[in-house]
DNA sequence: TTTTAGTCAATAAC
DNA sequence: GTTATTGACTAAAA
């Protein structure tokens, strides 16, 4: 497969560069792809639903590429020429790919054709806008994201590698309009008007935002898979919860004092607040995991002001494992982010130290764990321009001369961080929050 | 058990 | 109608 993969569509498709002709040693799908069907099978419901996605798309599709999806797993659509390779392998197998560049070139094309979030991550990503639209705005550097999430950047590298892209997805626009008309609109049409102050529809257990994305006929066949629990259980969906800004403002200020909260606390908070115990918890997990990724959009541009390729800068973020470097926890100057240090200071002070420093030396692992082959002809079968791949230029990020001292002033700063925060974190155990 | 990463989906904002 | 935001959830890692 990896043969078919290397001489065969993927090498058109992804324009490899002239050349390039470099040995892959299989050592690398075997050492960075985990099971390949393992990750997709734990998570049965949404593959069900995806592949109910694909069956549906697989009417709007041309049929030779329907037949070339992976069974068992989710491609919502066939990636250009992937040559029987399951997206796990081609993630496995992917260079280090600069995101911000993918995402900033993949926001261009969708809005110089006027293609929607919509379309595109369902079709291409098999993900829904909302979280395309994180995606596209905020994408963390590829040596910080797991299997899982390199996977959309894989596709979207290869959507953009293919030449017809633009043009297949207009079709698909299209054809989904057809459909539209023809096999959702009576129903979305009723249900629309029907449900005003009726947003959990009782017939069919869907809210108006559902309608709006049911005219996607991809979407049609997950939502159908949903509907029968929801007939006969049209109560259980959960209102969403707004928190005011007045408690998003006291939230923020618990966090600035306590970015982790003990149980006690989040109890006195929710109670002070009159919110359940449980939003609290999960505000917190979405606030720190939020800020986290705003850090590392800081990163990005700091490093693409600095000139270079962003996402992957060595001594920035690159992906050797030590903290001074990956900007994550050490890039205290960084300035002009609305949030402040204040949020920020809290990644610091996760519960314990060991956990801490662990993070950072994890990266190692992490990054170089999926060990894949860089540059050369990986990078070609991925069709990446220079300014996309970043893996045959940050190979070793930070072990130049030149970054040391930088290492080693930020190495500095953080431990004088660390230090005046676990003595803050010290003497902050009676805490009285006012609101 | 807790935290993180990734995602969905409701809904606010444009 | 599209995009952005964000509370909630799941799976996996620590």
């Amino acid at each position: 497969r990896m043969q078919l993969w290397l001489n065969g569509e993927l090498g058109q498709a992804l324009l490899p560069m002239p050349g390039q002709t470099q040995e892959i040693t299989p050592k690398t799908s075997a050492s960075c792809s985990p099971a390949p069907e393992s990750p997709l099978s734990s998570a049965e419901e949404s593959v069900k639903s995806q592949q109910e996605e694909q069956m549906c798309q697989a009417s709007i599709q041309e049929p030779s590429e329907t037949s070339e999806s992976q069974p068992g797993t989710p491609l919502p659509l066939p990636l250009p020429g992937h040559a029987g390779l399951s997206i796990q392998e081609m993630v496995a197998m992917s260079p280090e790919l600069d995101t911000y560049a993918i995402t900033k070139k993949v926001k261009e094309v969708l809005t110089d054709n006027n293609l929607g979030q919509r379309l595109f991550g369902e079709s291409i990503l098999g993900l829904t806008q909302g979280s395309v639209s994180d995606l596209l705005a905020r994408p963390k550097p590829w040596h910080k994201l797991s299997l899982k999430g390199r996977e959309p950047f894989v596709r979207m590298q290869l959507w953009l590698n293919d030449p017809r892209n633009v043009e297949k997805l207009m079709d698909m626009k299209r054809m989904e309009k057809k459909a539209v008309l023809h096999m959702c609109f009576p129903a979305y049409m009723k249900r629309r008007h029907s449900s005003i102050g009726e947003s959990h529809s009782l017939e069919s257990g869907l809210s108006g935002s559902d309608l709006t994305q049911s005219a996607s006929p991809q979407n049609l066949s997950q939502q159908q898979q949903q509907q029968p629990q929801q007939q006969q259980q049209p109560h259980l969906k959960k209102p969403r919860v707004v928190l005011a800004p007045e408690e998003k403002e006291a939230l923020k200020r618990a966090y600035q004092q306590k970015p982790y909260p003990s149980p006690k606390t989040i109890e006195e908070l929710a109670s002070q607040l009159n919110l359940k115990t449980s939003t609290v918890i999960n505000w917190f997990h979405n606030y720190r995991s939020r800020i986290r990724r705003e850090l590392f959009i800081e990163e990005i541009q700091a490093a693409a002001s600095e000139g270079g390729s962003p996402s992957a800068r060595p001594g920035k973020s690159g992906g050797e494992g030590d903290n001074s470097c990956d900007g994550t926890e050490s890039d205290s100057t960084a300035e002009g982010r609305p949030s402040g240090s204040e949020e920020r200071k809290g990644l610091l002070e996760s519960p314990n130290r060991s956990q801490r420093d662990e993070e950072g030396e994890a990266e190692l692992p992490s990054a170089s764990g999926t060990s894949r082959p860089r540059g050369g002809i990986i990078d070609s079968l991925f069709g990446i321009p220079e300014s996309v791949s970043t893996a045959t230029a940050t190979a070793t990020p930070c072990r130049n001369p030149k970054d040391s001292s930088l290492r080693k002033k930020k190495a500095a700063n953080l431990n004088n961080i660390i230090h005046r925060l676990e003595k803050a974190a010290n003497r902050d155990e009676p805490h009285e929050w006012e609101f």
